[in-house]
DNA sequence: GTCTCCTGATTTACTCCGACATATTACGGC
DNA sequence: GCCGTAATATGTCGGAGTAAATCAGGAGAC
């Protein structure tokens, strides 16, 4: 009937026939919406992720019992533990018997996990945390881009061309333009043909795209980030690993600027 | 009684009351052993873990049916299901209804988790890989080690020195040694006063663990590391940034090369 | 008299089981 | 060729029983 309508609204899968009971008791808490390919225990995980990142819960807070935390949340104890196992591999908490489930300190967390980075960044984020990740960048990027311009190979320049002209025509202000911004770095990580930094791009990734949201958030940008990535995109083409580097570090540079500008209107930024 | 006899065979805490069933049929299938504070499900986890870095399955491949797989490993569904909760925060796997569970493509698996870490190492380990983590070692840590220089304090000065005592004292041979060398690089990352490096910190910590292992297995040590530990510390000591950094890139350059010798003796690396 | 070590009881997570609900694929009818 | 229907595997549920770690109590040594 109406099946088709709901596919013409295109991109993402928009939750639709849903089993009522579940998400009007997550939904009652103000919890994480469930929709299709995203299970309940992925619901609940979400939903206690956030809570831990979010600082409801502090490193060394024990949570309720399996029972009794299960029954509150209105899910059984398989899918509340499979919640749990959830959060255990991303080194966020740790249950042993008698000792109930507690939350670890803040350096076991997997913060480099993507899951983990979106649940850092559902709710406010922690300005130093978001400065942290940009000292990263600023390390890896450039490193990246040196060991880009010795290796690429045709495919990737021209993947790294592609994305430059799909910057241009729409801009950062659209979805599709910080997709192409997020595909031009990518590929970058992806030319080192180092696994290692392939991986590290999707933090990264993920990362900037949560504070580029942050820079919408606030105004128009400022400023154009086009010339920044066509200079790193003619280094790394022609070859030139010092000039790749050196315009890497500019625009990483240039980017923590805009978003220090951006998000210190709350807090005073120097 | 005998209880003291059994604690003089020292290191580490052997198995000992465990359950009968369930261990001998993990034992049975060659698996992963199950110790205290090791849970079924943590075990499975290992077993389908580690399965899935040797190769044993590839990416694209789908794994049995619930109840098939799980009654084949001789363990429950939920037991089973809570493994598989596990590989799927890591990026490892992903389920699907009527469709099965698949292993995803590798750029999906979070190889710098820790746990995934150590599973890749469990066997045999890539000789690609190692070089890629040591080239991702060579890009962070002399950065790092610029920017403890800038910001240690007193407090990290003192752990720092009584690592590297500690590394005089044991050597590098000994257990004891290698985790005082671990302190050190440790040490360095938190100084740097980032988050994201010492979480950064301990997937590389676990990384030179491994390969550590791998150079001691086949030779002694052919040169005395201390020396160019020792150039780091004075550096960061002294606060002086560049030095730092450029002394820390021959300690990881030397590193390298050690390590490539000794893996290289069955691959013919160049 | 105080402290240490051992032993036990209790609480909690862990594991297992069997059933039902739901989502997705694949087949067959229109 | 499109759409509805049925089959199948994952997802969710609730409860029962097991294993393990912590805390409390008591026996022994200093």
């Amino acid at each position: 009937m109406d099946a088709k309508e709901d596919r013409e609204t295109v991109t993402e899968a928009a939750p639709k026939t849903l089993s009522d009971k579940q998400d009007k008791a997550l939904d009652a808490k103000g919890g994480a919406a469930r929709g299709p390919g995203r299970r309940l225990h992925g619901a609940l995980a979400h939903k206690l992720g956030t809570a831990i990142l979010s600082g409801q819960y502090v490193p060394g807070d024990v949570l309720p019992g399996e029972v009794a935390f299960a029954e509150e949340l209105k899910v059984s104890r398989s899918a509340y533990r499979e919640a749990i196992q959830v959060l255990t591999a991303k080194g966020l908490v740790a249950s042993r018997p008698k000792a109930g489930t507690r939350v670890l300190p803040r350096e076991r967390w997997n913060l480099l996990d993507p899951e983990v980075l979106a649940w850092a960044f559902a709710g406010e984020p922690d300005v130093a945390f978001v400065r942290d990740l940009f000292e990263l960048r600023s390390i890896i990027e450039p490193a990246a881009a040196r060991l880009a311009a010795q290796r690429r190979s045709k495919d990737d320049v021209r993947v790294m061309r592609d994305a430059l002209a799909a910057m241009r025509r729409h801009t950062l202000t659209t979805e599709a333009g910080r997709a192409a911004d997020r595909d031009f770095h990518d590929a970058i990580l992806r030319a080192t043909g180092n696994q290692a930094m392939v991986v590290l791009s999707a933090s990264i990734g993920a990362a900037v795209h949560w504070t580029t949201q942050f820079k919408q958030r606030s105004r128009e940008l400022p400023r154009n980030p086009i010339p920044d990535h066509a200079r790193v995109f003619d280094a790394i083409s022609a070859g030139d690993a010092d000039a790749a580097a050196e315009a890497m570090g500019v625009l990483v540079d240039l980017a923590l600027e805009d978003t220090r500008t951006s998000m210190g209107q709350g807090a005073g930024a120097a």
